[in-house]
DNA sequence: TCAAAATTTGAAATCGCTTTGAATGATCTC
DNA sequence: GAGATCATTCAAAGCGATTTCAAATTTTGA
């Protein structure tokens, strides 16, 4: 069923019936009522391609995702956040995998030669990203989950990564707690950088010096969160409380505590950062699991919705939002045991 | 840069041009070379709109995921397969997210009328499903990642879950186990009937009777699993082995046995499903997990080749592959303690 | 009542590509 | 050397929508 089709078997022309449907003021509210009608009756939906050539949109956002770090439940969650959202708008995701930043790299060049997409979202950025240089280059607009440092201004939403390592480290030391572990990121990548800078002012706050052995750097999986604890717990002297960079991490480290013949909450306190997995649940696991708390699907939605924004003509200089992080104490933090 | 400046560039018509970049054989090889070398040069790529326009072809394969259920670490892994895939071809993946069966066949429906893929891809089946007779009807291509039964020759790829669990349930009857819980998928998917046929089959081939109260069916989380196994646990006798549907139900029941003060590999066995997550690695485990093993990445790969297979003229009655399923046997599975 | 203004409709151009059918030379064949 | 064949190129017609510009009809105002 083409829009030709369509007026043909309204008796009217193509043009009424396209300014019918898409809401222009020029056209008698009967008409348009009954091409409504007809429309949802047969089912007519405007040709996808056609449309988006004849306006030039191409109502889609692109999403590169690198496999080798990116894909994991940190994207599933994130994903589902923004489909909630377009989901409502005329717009969809496309979802690129790439291997390598260069090849990534290519991905973008793609994508803007051939106006596959409005936009794109760019996440996980470093301190200075490339990404986020070619993208400005190749005049593709986007919104950067997290933040980067490119000296020129990037739109982008992040939540308080440095605030709330900071507020979490701090409370450990509250507790008596002097030898504390950061299981963090990799390094260069902005949002490990900013955890770094939160541990380290709240240490040097208390006056507590800065020991390299017990900060790692790794992307965050239950296995790599294993063996770094491990060793870390083989220390003399070992660390009494652990800092999870995500429930991922957090499970290895429960593991390599319990089988270093340990108990979490008592021997060993651990505050993990958990991004609102629907299937791990900080509240449901035992011990319970003190966390630094930030929904990854709602930052998905955000983003999301910031992207329609820019597409609206909203400028770039203004969409800069750090949301906030809760700190969620429970069973796993506990008072250093003398 | 459109065909039409490249042309002009060149001195030669658009013609020529769309001729020599898309291999047709009546262009002068010489003037093929200039074109390709000059198209590479000035970085030109068709316009995505106008030659999906053009074609007749979007160029894209659709995934519509449902919130509630679908997305998560599988759905994450499988998405890498695919895109594994057709990263290398000139395709793209179009994610569409949605909260109902009810919004799934919506979106169907949007997706076929405005002509936004050339096919989809149907993952986690019921044994009766709506959306491949919907698609059917629609003239959707697609292919399943499972099996149905709605009476017309459906393409599909599927694991082999009936002879999967026979072989996990008949190893722990050797091993001396009775009381044998089974942790499955939801009532009414495919591949949950599929496991549940093999598990009955194994032990009405031992002559065990099967006691309801052993078997759980939800979705596959840490949380539910733990809560699942929990109460198994409780039972008088209790199961003293456990069939795990996914390595998040393992955690979850891994917790539960932990809690009930027992030991995993000792008092209680357990033999997981793994779908090879590069980030829970049941041999990292402690004690390593006893799994069937069979990986999903791997799945999505091969349903985007057979959906380009089909797209390419393949009759979809050939279309059907039903893979092993490895069982690996570690330390989580061993004899009875009498 | 009649010209002017407002409302409503339509024909045709446009988006950037592919592809049909025709045209131009060059090469063969006898 | 003329007619047929082959190789190479191009102009123009789609693809299915939006949008510009013009036309037809109705309403308004004096």
């Amino acid at each position: 069923m083409r829009l030709k089709d369509l007026a043909e078997h309204l008796g009217l022309s193509q043009t009424t019936v396209s300014r019918a449907l898409n809401g222009y003021p020029e056209v008698n509210e009967a008409t348009r009522l009954r091409v409504a009608e007809t429309a949802a009756r047969l089912g007519y939906r405007p040709n996808a391609s056609a449309l988006r050539l004849a306006t030039g949109r191409s109502g889609a956002i692109g999403l590169v995702l690198r496999g080798a770090d990116d894909l994991g439940p940190h994207m599933s969650e994130f994903l589902a956040g923004m489909g909630g959202h377009v989901g409502t708008q005329e717009i969809d995701i496309l979802v690129v995998t790439v291997n390598s930043l260069e090849d990534e790299l290519a991905a973008y060049r793609r994508i803007a030669a051939s106006q596959k997409v409005d936009a794109v979202v760019l996440h996980s950025p470093t301190l200075r990203d490339r990404r986020a240089e070619l993208l400005l280059d190749l005049k593709v607009p986007f919104v950067m989950h997290g933040r980067t440092n490119i000296g020129h201004p990037v739109p982008w939403m992040d939540i308080d990564n440095t605030g709330a390592i900071e507020r979490a480290t701090g409370h450990l030391l509250d507790l008596g707690h002097r030898r504390i572990a950061l299981l963090n990121g990799l390094k260069g990548r902005t949002f490990a950088e900013h955890r770094e800078l939160g541990y380290l002012a709240a240490l040097s706050a208390r006056g507590v010096s800065f020991d390299p052995a017990l900060m790692g750097n790794s992307i965050f999986t239950d296995e790599i969160a294993f063996r770094q604890a491990q060793a870390m717990l083989e220390l003399r002297p070992r660390p009494t409380a652990f800092l999870a960079g995500s429930m991922m991490t957090a499970l290895g480290v429960f593991r390599a505590i319990r089988q270093a013949g340990l108990e979490l909450g008592k021997d060993v306190s651990m505050i993990a950062h958990d991004d609102v997995f629907p299937y791990l649940n900080a509240d449901n696991m035992y011990p319970t699991m003190s966390t630094t708390r930030s929904s990854i699907r709602q930052a998905g939605m955000r983003i999301a919705e910031l992207i329609l924004q820019i597409l609206g003509g909203k400028p770039v200089e203004d969409v800069h939002e750090l949301w906030p992080v809760e700190l969620v104490l429970r069973q796993s933090s506990a008072p250093l045991l003398q």
